[in-house]
DNA sequence: CGGATTTGACCAGCGC
DNA sequence: GCGCTGGTCAAATCCG
């Protein structure tokens, strides 16, 4: 193992027992079997020395000298004997530790197998029992950040379990690679006990969230909202978890970022500690979207938008929304790592973890195959709390600063910004990464194909889990229209990132290791990769109220299809109806101007 | 005129 | 219990 050879610090003489010392380099190059060379040598020169001097020497000199030589030669043989010893015993201890990490390694495939495995069976315990719905939910958390209400859901899984195998091929296969995250449209397949899980798995879901989604069809739910929650709260006395958020920062001129969704304001507030007041958006995409969003300005920076997403839409989302999921979605598979190391544990750390579902309400897709990649020059934060989790994307960190430490985010924040509020935290930095690929890009939140034109063999895969889910879909004509391909591209984006997947796997080792009872501090380290692909558009705004803050990077994802052609693969997805940007009359999708970006 | 926004009032949660 | 704060409602107002 490669990685156990550093631990010894300096390298050590490995004698193999049937190869004599100093018959190869190698053996010439160890200290030990220099020193016997040396001396070896020194005993030829004394016995050349000894010959020239004493050619005409007495038989007692020979004896002598004979003598000598034979102890030197006994002395060297014992030497050559403790090195040999040496020798095994650091092969045994080698070996002792590969056996160590075999075994590591096959009981955290083991979990991650057992996980996979329980997913489907718990999916059809759900099914059997939905009476139990309200007080397993309680437990569970999902890794859907999903648009898709519980019927829709069930459907999904129902079709899922009929087609059997190969989906649930899918999901082990995500789930035993370990470091990649495993997100689906329908993440019901991708529950579990988490209470009953001693290693709590990555495969979070938030039926939580769900449930009160399912309870939230009947919008606006103001006082009868207020009613249901009253409810869940007598059936949850304890810790009654809260929607979990997904909050953005970037810097934007306008009143509320574009994110390709419809919102509708119906309050503002002053908020304490910030002179600027808060604003509440509704989605409009839907009468019963229960998603809402919460804008408001850095108090410490006019120009950082911190935009507050919750809850989930229970709509098909418009294509041009999905680069924030993309962004969010990201965030919050890092809150799960981060929240399952940093909170209290059973149900409170079930709590907190379900917060990683929310994530700007949107379901995203990542199979093994396929990863996220977060933004350039953007920060992750998450502050978790078994009443408000919450993830921060911050857009506005620069490289220099983002690779500082966590303590330098926390310190851009409002007084009023939840992280203040929520000790928690934990933090993947990945603002050393050099090539942009979500970018906001004069008011427009961009995708940004790189200079890699060349197909790369991820990204064959990759195009081959699209035409897969185009085929599903094809297949499946009741399904919801699945994602288009920008969740895709930042799922498989992201977990293509070493620095995710090296966070990730501290926070997997935390998990695994200790019960997800440490306290986390994620940070990645890494820096410099050259991400498997970019996506690259130009800043073409197609909101109708002009070029604010946006998303609208979707109209022209690739480079390969012109900006103001009809948009190809996964975009075929999207449903042409549910785009916003016929409606002239939209609330506030884009009441901005301008955006003043600083990544 | 219909829909979006504004804004004061109300309510719930939380800390002291 | 009281006050503070955040979140939401809904009538009034604005706007295209």
């Amino acid at each position: 193992m490669e990685a156990a050879a550093p631990a010894f610090g300096r390298p050590r003489p490995v004698v193999k027992p049937e190869k004599p010392a100093g018959d190869s380099d190698d053996d010439r190059d160890s200290p030990s079997n220099q020193h016997l060379l040396i001396k070896r040598e020194n005993r030829a020169k004394e016995e050349n020395e000894s010959e020239d001097k004493t050619s005409h020497s007495s038989d007692q000199n020979d004896l002598r000298c004979t003598k000598i030589q034979e102890e030197q030669l006994e002395s060297a043989r014992t030497e050559m004997g403790e090195v040999r010893e040496e020798n095994q015993r650091l092969k045994m201890s080698l070996g002792q530790i590969m056996k160590d990490y075999e075994a590591l390694k096959m009981q955290f495939l083991g979990i991650v197998g057992r996980e996979a495995k329980k997913l489907p069976e718990h999916n059809k315990e759900q099914q059997q029992r939905p009476h139990d719905d309200q007080t397993e939910e309680t437990e569970l958390v999902s890794l859907t950040l999903g648009r898709y209400p519980m019927a829709e859901k069930k459907k999904a899984v129902e079709e899922k379990n009929i087609n059997g195998g190969d989906k649930e091929e899918v999901v082990k296969q995500a789930l035993s690679l370990g470091l990649n995250c495993k997100f689906e449209q329908e993440s019901t397949a991708a529950t579990v006990k988490e209470a009953n899980s001693p290693n709590r798995s990555l495969t979070i879901s938030a039926d939580h969230e769900t449930k009160e989604d399912a309870g939230e069809t009947n919008w606006p739910p103001s006082k009868g909202l207020k009613t249901m929650r009253s409810v869940d709260d007598d059936a949850l006395p304890t810790n009654p978890p809260k929607r979990a958020r997904v909050c953005v920062r970037a810097r934007c001129e306008t009143t509320t970022m574009n994110d390709g969704c419809q919102w509708r304001k119906y309050g503002q507030k002053i908020a304490k500690g910030n002179p600027c007041p808060r604003a509440y958006y509704r989605c409009t995409g839907s009468p019963t979207c229960p998603v809402r969003k919460q804008v408001q300005r850095c108090a410490d920076d006019m120009s950082i938008l911190i935009t507050t997403y919750e809850g989930n839409h229970n709509h098909p989302l418009p294509a041009s929304a999905t680069a924030m999921a993309s962004t969010t979605s990201a965030a919050a598979s890092m809150l799960l790592s981060g929240s399952s190391t940093s909170s209290a544990p059973n149900t409170t750390a079930a709590a907190s973890s379900s917060s990683s579902s929310s994530s700007h309400a949107l379901s995203f897709y990542s199979n093994s195959k396929q990863n996220f990649y977060l933004p350039n020059n953007s920060s992750i934060i998450s502050s978790t709390s078994p009443t408000h989790p919450t993830i921060t994307l911050d857009l506005t960190s620069n490289p220099s600063s983002s690779s500082s430490n966590p303590s330098t985010h926390f310190g851009k924040f409002p007084s009023s910004f939840p992280n203040s509020r929520y000790p928690f935290t934990s933090q993947l930095d990945f603002g050393s990464s050099r090539n942009n690929v979500l970018s906001w890009n004069n008011g427009v939140l961009s995708y940004n194909r790189n200079n890699h034109p060349t197909t790369t063999p991820t990204n064959n895969i990759y195009q081959n889990y699209l035409q897969h889910q185009r085929n599903t879909a094809m297949s499946l004509p009741h399904q919801q229209p699945p994602l288009p391909d920008t969740i895709a591209a930042a799922t498989k984006a992201i977990t293509a990132d070493p620095s995710f997947q090296s966070a990730l796997a501290a926070a997997l080792t935390s998990i695994i290791g200790s019960g997800g009872t440490s306290a986390g501090t994620v940070k990645s380290s890494a820096r410099g990769e050259q991400p498997l692909f970019q996506l690259t558009s130009t800043a073409t705004t197609t909101t109708n109220k002009g070029n604010g803050c946006g998303t609208s990077f979707l109209s022209n994802i690739t480079t390969a299809t012109p900006s103001n052609s009809p948009p190809t693969g996964n975009m075929a997805f999207v449903p042409a109806n549910s785009l916003p940007f016929s409606n002239p009359k939209s609330a506030s999708a884009s009441p901005g101007d301008h955006i003043d970006l600083t990544n």
